[in-house]
DNA sequence: TTGTACGCGTTATCAA
DNA sequence: TTGATAACGCGTACAA
């Protein structure tokens, strides 16, 4: 069993009470003698105590603990995300526990009523959930709450990426290039990003085909099959999955389209397709929620405002020849 | 407030004791009166009721957590098994901690300490230290402890690739294919599985140049420079993100050598540059883990062996191409 | 400056 | 079949 408050008690012949005083440090530990603080203070280092966290959270009602409810963590974009969020948050005292809803409402409803059981302080969550008051339904009113990646109507403490401009520069990039006939593979529509992201696409080219399933790459896979027949000059993707298994399978086929995408498409430039992306800043939304966070945690009851990240686009080399290829094509 | 048993004790006129009783369930709810036990239930769906999991597990020790500590959860490798991992635990009722050591030692030190205090049920590593009793220093020994990808000697619950079989495997594949000039990227070679690697290729090739470095994406960049001049017949590398460097830089050369890599390279069949992977099965090992863990957590005794799972390699068209071309420049 | 005593919500022991 | 009561380890109001 590991050393309590009562051993350190017992050994120094004082009381648990002023053993934890001493033990919490600063101002109310100088409330204590000296002499007594010191003598405490050895036997503590002596026989390595180390205070029991579950009790203290049943007394103090802070676990200083945060949880990540992404819908997918095996994705880099949410991974990525998770690291440097643990990393901060480490610093500041916290852990982090891991939840992945997997897009499914039901454990999305799960784990938000396992927070309340285990006295979690926070959350920073990617939600299923469209509708604020149902998700308020399931936590604590109170709880500091971050929205990431897909905002929330009525709540503010949100970070996220600027999807509409996002996607109108991606398909700028496109049109300049000469792109007109678009075909486009979508994550699942109920969820806000691939919607928002897919009407932004729609607003701006006549889409040819479509093709929608889960955001993983198979999807993209079999995408292939179906929208290439309809010979587009470019296929969007809503995310990286997709463009992930999409890319796969094109190089099967001989003059490949362009491809648009969502989120960054690793190595691109040693890929022998066509490849804009919209880049979302990880660094910037990472950074985003703990500073939305913390402030929340500390009690203060500042409203804050969303975040909203600008993205950029980003081409690979197979795109800027395949654009000077066109150019001379064109001028023949 | 959320409702307590206490609540649920008053409204039904009975004690906190047989509330608990009934909430049990199973074996110990059937002792209990069947009258009582629909009165209790039934206020309890009612209002609400949660357990509180803090008081439970400051009770009876047992948090329904387990801590995964890994060195990068940023890297796919790791979210990946981060991600099977979490899904097969919350099947059987237990939450998940990340902790990501970032192979520093002292974090990893940190985090071991937090698990005791945390009343942490089991732990799955990627260890830092190579040292077993340093590492069962700071964890009591009775905890469910699972060792992931870095073999400790002396600790049996163990899930990892068989490196060597994996490096031969991948050395085997080049060399006959007429590699014989070989460089060699690294992580830090303190760390075991990049210096099995290492090792393992040493013995195989004579190394004619090397760069070791973090096992980041840069390392790789950096490795370019310093290694193409040797004019290498290939460069391997012992892990993903420091081939994802170095691909994503030789992309600026002519001619570009073969790549050996540790792990997958994604979308490597569109990638121009020749490739060779010693793929490790990422499922396997995630189910390694939780079925070294759970007979561990529910108190078997029984001696697991470790379970080692061995690679295959796996090549992209471009290599297969280049194959092909050497075969033809032979002929000639 | 220090100690006593209570409560956080639950499970477990003992008695009835 | 039930209930009163004691822990689990800590923080803190109140007293001294």
């Amino acid at each position: 069993m590991p050393p309590t408050l009562v051993d350190i008690a017992k050994e120094t012949h004082t009381s648990v009470s002023t053993v934890s005083r001493v033990l919490a440090g600063g101002i109310i530990a100088n409330r204590i003698s000296k002499e007594t603080r010191e003598r405490v203070q050895i036997v503590a280092n002596r026989i390595g105590y180390r205070p029991n966290l579950v009790a203290r959270t049943l007394r103090t009602r802070r676990s200083n603990t945060i949880a990540l409810l992404v819908s997918d963590i095996a994705n880099p974009f949410y991974s990525q995300i998770a690291s440097l969020v643990e990393q901060r948050l480490h610093q500041h005292g916290y852990s982090l526990v891991l939840c992945n809803s997997g897009e499914s409402a039901t454990r999305e409803v799960e784990y938000l009523q396992l927070l309340n059981q285990k006295a979690i302080d926070g959350l920073v969550l990617v939600p299923i959930t469209i509708n604020r008051d149902h998700l308020l339904q399931h936590i604590p009113l109170k709880l500091p709450l971050v929205i990431l990646d897909r905002p929330i109507p009525g709540i503010d403490s949100t970070v996220a990426c600027d999807q509409h401009q996002s996607a109108k520069l991606l398909c700028d990039t496109l049109h300049k290039s000469g792109v007109r006939k678009v075909a486009m593979v979508t994550g699942p529509l109920h969820v806000m990003t691939h919607q928002r992201r897919a009407q932004a696409f729609s607003e701006c080219f006549e889409i040819v085909g479509q093709h929608e399933g889960p955001a993983r790459q198979e999807t993209g896979r079999e995408a292939v099959a179906k929208l290439m027949p309809l010979a587009p000059d470019a296929i969007i993707c809503t995310n990286n999955a997709l463009a992930h298994g999409l890319i796969d399978a094109l190089v099967q086929i001989d003059s490949p389209p362009v491809i648009g995408v969502f989120d960054e498409v690793p190595m691109m430039n040693v890929i022998s397709i066509p490849i804009v992306c919209a880049v979302q800043d990880v660094n910037a939304l990472a950074e985003g929620c703990v500073a939305q966070l913390l402030p929340l945690l500390s009690g203060e009851e500042k409203v804050s405002h969303p975040i909203i990240i600008p993205g950029h686009t980003a081409s690979n080399r197979a795109f800027e020849a395949w654009q000077f290829a066109k150019g001379t094509q064109a001028s023949n």
